[in-house]
RNA sequence: UUCGCCGGGCGGACAGCCGCUGCCGGUUCGCGGGCUACGCCUGGCGGGCCGGGGGAGGAAAGUCCGGUCUCCAUAGGGCAGCAUGCCGGCUAACGGCCGGGGGGAUGCGUUCAAGCGCAGCUCACGGAAAGUGCCACAGAAAAUAUACCGCCGGCCGCAAGGCUGGUAAGGGUGAAAUGGUGCGGUAAGAGCGCACCGCGGACGGAGCAAUCCGUGCGGCAGGGUAAACCCCAUGCGGAGCAAGACCAAAUAGGAGGGAAGGAGCGGCCCGCUCCGUUCGACCCUCGGGUAGGUCGCUCGAGCUUGCCAGCAAUGGCAGGCCAAGACGAAUGGCUGUCACCCCGCAAGGGGCACAGAAACCGGCUUAUAGUCCGGCGAAUCCG
RNA sequence: UCCUCAGUAGCUCAAUGGUAGAGCAUUCGGCUGUUAACCGAAGGGUUGUAGGUUCGAGUCCUACCUGAGGAG
């Protein structure tokens, strides 16, 4: 079992989210970045023993807008994402940035642009 | 019925699938502890899973005021600074709310008119006889006072006019010109005199008071500006939950004690290398303290129903209820049906606001699709 | 969670409460064979928005909007 968590996978606990300041710090320095039309990301792939699932942070500033738009974005993204967490493989970091795109996209759009993103962490 | 204004309320509903979170219950694993010890117990700590019930707002916003709470020196007096400013009440407190008074423009009624009455609206509404400053341009003069055109008297002159004095009613300037109107008075005039209005102060009455009413007095003190400095009265110590309290790894450094060895390469010995035996390697203990964690953290000036007091704001009594507590930050995502609004004859299409708790309360301000209730005003229809 | 500052012509900035200006830029004319430079002229502003005080507000007061910066 890689990850833990919902008896069909697609859990989201605490083990599966970046939590620390240092956490995210680190990925922004460390990691590659991966631009899309609705968002870009950036992944780090630790040096943990194998089994430990991936973890996500999503961070929009206060740039982005305002805060109930702030929190549109992150929730679409995470909700997105969350029911794919299980085709990313290893021990990535994934910290998203979302676009402004995010809050007039279509689910469809953005369910698009998440699997692109878990296909390239797939592949290292 | 429609539109506008004011006050108050609501601010999508249901279902399916997949999630998050704190609380309660169960189960399981790991660590710790205990025991009658190869197993069992455990409400000590942590993780997983299952079930139950709870989970954004009227503004959660802006951070404009006031408090609770916490620390700072005990928060007492004074200066400075800041804020408030008709009166009374409410309140934990307020720059908020309620009631009253006064002013202002508007409408209606009445009147020849001035004025008076009523209605809703509105006002940062203490002091300009404590002092200082400023009032551009125009104008004679902008506050000590003064006189351009005028008016009137006297003198000179044939006359035009000049000199001198009186006056501030009229003209003119200005945002503002030393009370207003009328009558008398006068050479012309002037509160010079009188009546009414205004103003000031006195007395009497009503009211807790602001203030109002009445009587008689004074010929008038005197421009505006205090959202200019200022004066008076009242209030305010400062910072803010990242406040503040507690637990506390690694590394460096500090204090105390032990100490002649310690560490690395290697399966072990030998050997080699490094650090050390005055400058103390290494080990133990201690305190400050970082990462990190825990508390503060949600039961409170609380919500709600009824009765009572009060014009009201609000308060009292009795009953009932517990309603988010997160921390890279949950309260959601997707799909469908319905409700509502707009366009369209219809099929159908589009829209569904403002906006997201961050210690917590009381206000203010600002944003807000649609909709409901009450009151007022206008238009139209029916009787 | 809080604090401070700023907003004036297209840009950078001035303006004791008394007619909103300067430089650059733009347009037109001149000079030149032409351009640049230079000379002359012109246009361009709801002083961020809305109220208020005042005879009069860019300036004073209040509320809002936008932007910038800062503290832990």
């Amino acid at each position: 079992m890689p990850r833990e968590g919902g008896a069909n996978g697609y859990g989201f606990p605490k083990s599966s989210r970046l939590l620390k300041p240092s956490e995210f710090r680190n990925t922004y320095q460390n990691g590659i970045r991966v631009p899309g039309r609705l968002f870009a990301a950036f992944c780090l792939r630790r040096e943990e023993p194998a089994g430990a699932g991936p973890r996500v942070g999503f961070t929009a500033p206060r740039a982005f807008g305002k805060a109930v738009q702030r929190n549109r974005a992150k929730r679409r993204i995470r909700e997105a994402l969350r029911v794919r967490l299980g085709g990313v493989n290893g021990a990535w970091d994934i910290v998203v940035n979302p676009r402004r795109a995010v809050l007039t996209a279509t689910a469809e759009e953005l369910r698009r642009e998440v699997e692109r993103l878990v296909n390239q962490c797939g592949k290292r």
